[in-house]
DNA sequence: TTGGTATATCGGGAAAATCCGATATACCTT
DNA sequence: AAGGTATATCGGATTTTCCCGATATACCAA
């Protein structure tokens, strides 16, 4: 777990919004409701809600993934995005005894 | 507490070090011991410990003071700095909660 | 007051982040 | 195969971060 890139990764409103979104995906998401929620939320739903642009969400959601924060699969042509909980367990850690 | 401020001012390799030196002065800034430890360390100590130069160090200080992270005494020309462990269990409990 | 030491602030070049529009890729349907 | 939808990647203008040298400020000692 690269420390710093985790906390590049943070270091944005807008993804800290999608990260908190994501910890309750039928509160925040309703209209995914017709695809389930097993997967996690698709690409499109986070950035209609954000505001921003398509690219923009996905390069957010990449960045978000490469520190480990959150995972993907792709089912048809979605891709699904969740929190991933361990390594925001491996984050306190961290911050309690080697930062 | 900003997170966002929070995240930035440990988006950097070099200041994530100086917090985990400043988590035990004795240890990891003997020369201090002459002017004890109470007020925390002083600029040149943690200065010369990183390498970089006088003027990125007290920069790099004062953005980790923006942040809550640390805070600084003056006594006479010297300025200690030393943690807050506060805003850590803040930054903690905001991750656990908000994020 | 003068000179020395410690720290803060200023100005800037180089690198990285932000966010966009355009385009590419992948998959699905007919 | 062809057209439509969802997502990823590319190229770029703008802003921010990184780290420096130079300079300003604050304090101390002779």
């Amino acid at each position: 777990m690269d420390q710093v890139e985790v906390f590049k990764a943070l270091s944005n409103r807008t993804r800290l919004q999608i990260l908190n979104w994501l910890r309750d995906p039928q509160q925040n998401f309703p209209e995914q409701a017709e695809n389930g929620f097993d997967h996690g939320v698709c690409v499109g739903q986070i950035q209609r809600k954000t505001g921003l642009t398509q690219s923009t969400v996905s390069e957010y959601l990449a960045v978000l993934q490469r520190a480990g924060l959150v995972s993907s699969v792709r089912v048809g042509q979605w891709t699904y995005y969740r929190r991933n909980e361990d390594a925001f367990a491996a984050l306190i850690n961290s911050i309690n005894t080697d930062i």
